[in-house]
RNA sequence: GGUCUCGUGGCCGAGUGGCUAGGCAGAGGUCUGCAAAACCUUCUACAGCGGUUCGAAUCCGCUCGAGACCUCCA
């Protein structure tokens, strides 16, 4: 761990040097999905980020506990019927029981993030198993008098509470200048502020999920359920909380309240926020209507898209992006991604093929630090790329002979690939492969010797036919010097 | 309207007060029976206008443009 990593602290706005609360343990937490859809592209970003984040961490050494939420209760939809739990509307719709439609779509969500190469995190905790602990942080905000019932509800006072702390350091602003600036809202009348949130939500009849509590029969605020679970996983305070740059407000800023008026501890070191995908220079958003779920990407059924895209690539085309930037999707610009990720995984594989030499003509030592040195400054994945793509184009030089790498560099390469595109990048091999299918082999051994026959004939009408033919069917032939070699197209 | 962020070459995207980002695409070349792949070379940049500086795309100001948040959202 003599590695220092920086991080951009958005509570400080700079970069710091991360320094865990008890090393060499590190807390993570991360605001998950809410599960009433599919996930889109929008949420592949945050979930490899703090994957790039969690590998990268225990990587170097820490032992990281890496929490992220599920989130089934509490989060209201705003178009139709003010005022509704999205879980339980959705469960109507449909006529499922509610916990039935979270399991669903939670089922599916593993299955994205799996295709994405996301490693689970350590604790995976749904809002719904810890109404308990989010009733008790009420019952210690009401009792240090931050919080006030109404009809059944509990709301929280940010003006109360802004009068001591600063409702607004988080995400820069001064609550005087949100007031100002509030709309008018149907429905808040029971709100002595409007920018007061609720803690507790007291159920309309026709809400099916609902928890008896000591104010009524009801449901979390939606603010609530990140501080009660990351205290309760990772202490308070804890190290890292992540989430997206749409989070800041009103979500972290009010975890950030409740944890101050409940036990008066600042609950997050370093809080970090990734940036959004865009489409046509827009957030990809439900409320927008223009996402792309991640299964309409990895099968193409979808308008927007040209073709369907692998998973890889989709991790790929994040990667090459810094999580604080925006990132706009294309056709094009992911296709440039499979392409430049296909390149990196073809030269990867040859590396075991390379004939060492007595000298090296390039520094691979160089391209370690290098790699080091990007993750260390901010997870700059963009930066190991395009280093690892300087270890490409010495791969495929010492495989053409132009270039030398003793056998300790060869290996090293090996090495460096290995941990920094398996390892810290999550990134596998995922072209169409029937390499090991032994008919196939045998079949295609069959072919190439049959066309070389006919080459060496300089029947070359033969030996096209078969290579056109092949690629018709999807797999191609490349002569090269040491003989024919045939993989499955894309 | 308020807060914040951003504006880089055909596309996507890094970065930096003076030294090649990288990928994809384009052009030329090497190799090949021809292709493909690979390698080499190469063309398009830092929104505009001022200022600071020996020097700015990089710092400051203004203008124009875009986006996020302020209401659920990754």
């Amino acid at each position: 761990m003599e590695n220092n990593v920086l991080i951009y602290n958005t509570l400080s706005r700079t970069k710091e040097i991360f320094k865990p609360l008890h090393p060499p343990f590190a807390g993570l937490y991360v605001c998950g999905p809410t599960v009433y859809g599919d996930a889109h592209l929008g949420h592949a970003r945050p979930a490899i980020t703090f994957d790039l984040v969690f590998r990268y961490l225990m990587h170097i050494g820490y032992k990281v506990r890496y929490v992220r939420n599920i989130t089934d209760v509490g989060h209201l939809e705003n178009d139709a019927d003010e005022g509704e739990d999205k879980i339980g509307k959705k469960a109507k719709l449909d006529q499922l029981e509610p916990m039935e439609v979270v399991n669903y779509y939670t089922n599916r969500y593993h299955e994205d993030m799996d295709a994405l190469n996301v490693l689970r995190p350590s604790i995976e905790p749904h809002a719904s198993g810890h109404i308990i602990e989010q009733i008790q942080l009420i019952e210690q905000i009401l009792a240090n008098g931050y919080g006030y019932v109404k009809n059944g509800s509990v709301y929280f006072n940010v003006a109360k509470y802004n009068e001591n702390h600063h409702y607004g350091k988080l995400s820069g602003r001064v609550l005087e200048e949100l007031i100002a600036n509030t709309r008018d809202l149907e429905g808040q009348d029971e709100k002595e502020n409007p920018f007061d949130f609720a803690l507790w939500k007291k159920a309309q009849p026709e809400h099916i999920m609902r928890w008896p509590s000591p104010w009524s029969d009801g449901f979390p605020g939606w603010h609530l359920e990140c501080s009660a679970m990351s205290a309760r996983y990772l202490g308070n305070p804890f190290d890292i909380h992540g989430g997206g740059m749409d989070l800041l407000f009103p979500h972290h800023e009010s975890e950030i309240a409740q944890s101050v008026s409940a036990n008066n501890i600042e609950p997050v070191k370093y809080w970090m926020h990734n940036n959004m995908i865009t489409i046509n220079g827009q957030k990809m958003g439900k409320s927008l209507g223009n996402f792309i779920t991640l299964k309409e990407l990895f099968s193409g059924n979808h308008n927007a898209l040209e073709k369907a895209y692998s998973p890889m690539t989709i991790r790929f085309f994040i990667l090459q992006a810094h999580y604080r930037s925006t990132l706009d999707f294309s056709n094009e610009a992911l296709q440039a991604a499979e392409k430049g990720l296909d390149r990196l995984m073809k030269a990867n594989a040859l590396i075991d093929q390379l004939k060492p030499g007595n000298h090296s003509d390039s520094n691979v030592a160089q391209q370690w630090k290098n790699c080091y040195n990007a993750m260390n400054d901010d997870f700059n994945s963009p930066i190991v790329i395009s280093n690892l793509f300087e270890g490409v184009r010495i791969i495929n030089s010492v495989h053409n002979n132009l270039e030398s790498l003793t056998s300790e560099d060869i290996k090293s390469l090996k090495e460096l690939f290995t941990v920094f595109i398996t390892e810290v990048l999550g990134l596998k091999d995922d072209s169409a492969d029937n390499t090991g299918n032994s008919k196939m082999e045998g079949l295609m051994d069959l072919i190439i010797e049959l066309r070389k026959n006919a080459r060496t004939a300089k029947d070359f009408a033969t030996s096209d036919k078969i290579r056109n033919e092949l690629q018709n069917l999807g797999i191609i032939l490349k002569d090269t010097r040491e003989g024919t070699s045939w993989e499955i197209e894309k």
